[in-house]
DNA sequence: TCGGAATTGAAATGGCCATTTGAATCGCGA
DNA sequence: TCGCGATTCAAATGGCCATTTCAATTCCGA
């Protein structure tokens, strides 16, 4: 209705600032305890242009997740780069350390919305999540299909797929807040968390991976038995 | 100062039933969404009776935390029922089924609100879940130690314990919020529920146990090397 | 330079909610 | 039965916040 170009008239771009500083507010803040006030003072606008440029505050919200998730999808591939050839333990490997590094880069903030928005389900992201998240599982639940063998039941296949994620977006919950708002605001230095997340993502997959055969393992036994130990 | 017991007169212990009640909605709501008003509206008892109790609602919402806590406790003790002395993969089984029915239970509410906390922290519980959880953790540690060997490096332990913690607690962001408010609100019928908890529970043992051993043996080589991959 | 549309600014408006207040009511011992 | 402390009640009070409103300002083509 309104704009829909970039920089509406001179160089201002009061737009996009104040979509940048939704994504970080709505991040640190979730939907209910954002406040429209804290997202304009960050952007240096003014309280009427959130109404001015996107209506309300929950088409802004909806706005902003999408600006962050296609921003997070852009600097991670989730394939990881790497090639679709590729033997299935080298792409998840791949798929495991893009998903790490997207969660525990601080300057990107979908994944933190998305949390507050599990917690606090305002529905507003509902449509959007579904169909953005889709492929992104369905590619992973695909390598471990292959990995499991074509026969897997795909119960096995969603637990497995399940089990790996979680094991990636649970590094959200450590680190402490900290350090507030800058554009590039990570924690300690870049260097230190580029170790950390790749010490993460080194330890999912090798453990993942050991899962992943034990059930494969214990599927062709027949799957009510062994956990593989001993006793 | 007021009141420590039960049923102060009479029999209608509004007390206790305002606590049950903020479970509920704390729980559902988080602190921050949580209104007074549905509290009490759920408890049958007026406004002013948590200032009456509690004096505000801070002091409510670490009371009925702890309530929820000590009660997921008593019914699912973080051993699992199994006794110190079993084999290490028994004793971690008997963890990873309690935890992960303890999350499973929609009538236990301590995973909901801790859930709504590490999302918008109050800082209200910060002291009080150090305290409460660090047991259950060190206990948690202990197995995956004696699993990992004696030797294992410090850093190890805590990624797998990590690893398992995190498959049995992100079983939380599925199945619908749906069915509100009755006391023993589960999602379907009992019964399965409890059939899907132990499936999960079986899954999230044998992958964990396999992993383990895989960290296990890629430190015995080195940690540099192998994910127990051929290529 | 001028006029009108786009944009920004500052001050209402109205709703929701935690907390307070002071008056009723209740229950029990005397 | 009476009286007093404990409990419950309904109605303020005051703060915060999304949204609206309308006036001021800026920008651009003519």
């Amino acid at each position: 209705m309104t704009g829909r170009k970039a920089r509406n008239k001179s160089g201002s771009d009061t737009r996009g600032q104040v979509l940048a500083a939704a994504c970080e507010v709505f991040a640190e803040r979730g939907f209910g305890g954002a406040t429209i006030a804290e997202i304009c003072e960050k952007a240096g606008a003014n309280i009427a242009t959130v109404n001015y440029y996107f209506h309300d505050k929950e088409s802004l919200y909806v706005e902003a997740w999408r600006e962050a998730f296609h921003r997070g999808l852009e600097a991670y591939p989730p394939d990881g780069g790497v090639p679709a050839g590729a033997p299935p333990a080298k792409r998840l490997r791949g798929r495991i350390t893009a998903l790490v590094r997207r969660v525990h880069d601080r300057a990107n903030f979908e994944f933190r919305i998305v949390q507050k928005e599990l917690a606090h389900p305002t529905g507003l992201l509902d449509e959007v999540l579904r169909e953005c998240i889709r492929p992104l599982r369905q590619g992973m639940a695909d390598v471990v299909r292959e990995l499991l063998g074509a026969e897997a039941p795909e119960v096995q296949v969603v637990l497995c797929a399940r089990s790996i994620g979680s094991q990636c977006m649970h590094m959200l919950m450590h680190g402490r807040p900290g350090a507030g708002g800058g554009r590039g605001a990570r924690g300690g230095s870049p260097a230190a968390m580029d170790v950390e997340a790749e010490a993460i993502a080194d330890h999912v997959v090798r453990f993942s991976l050991a899962g992943i055969r034990q059930v494969r393992r214990a599927q062709r036994r027949g799957n009510g038995g062994g956990t593989g130990t001993k006793r």
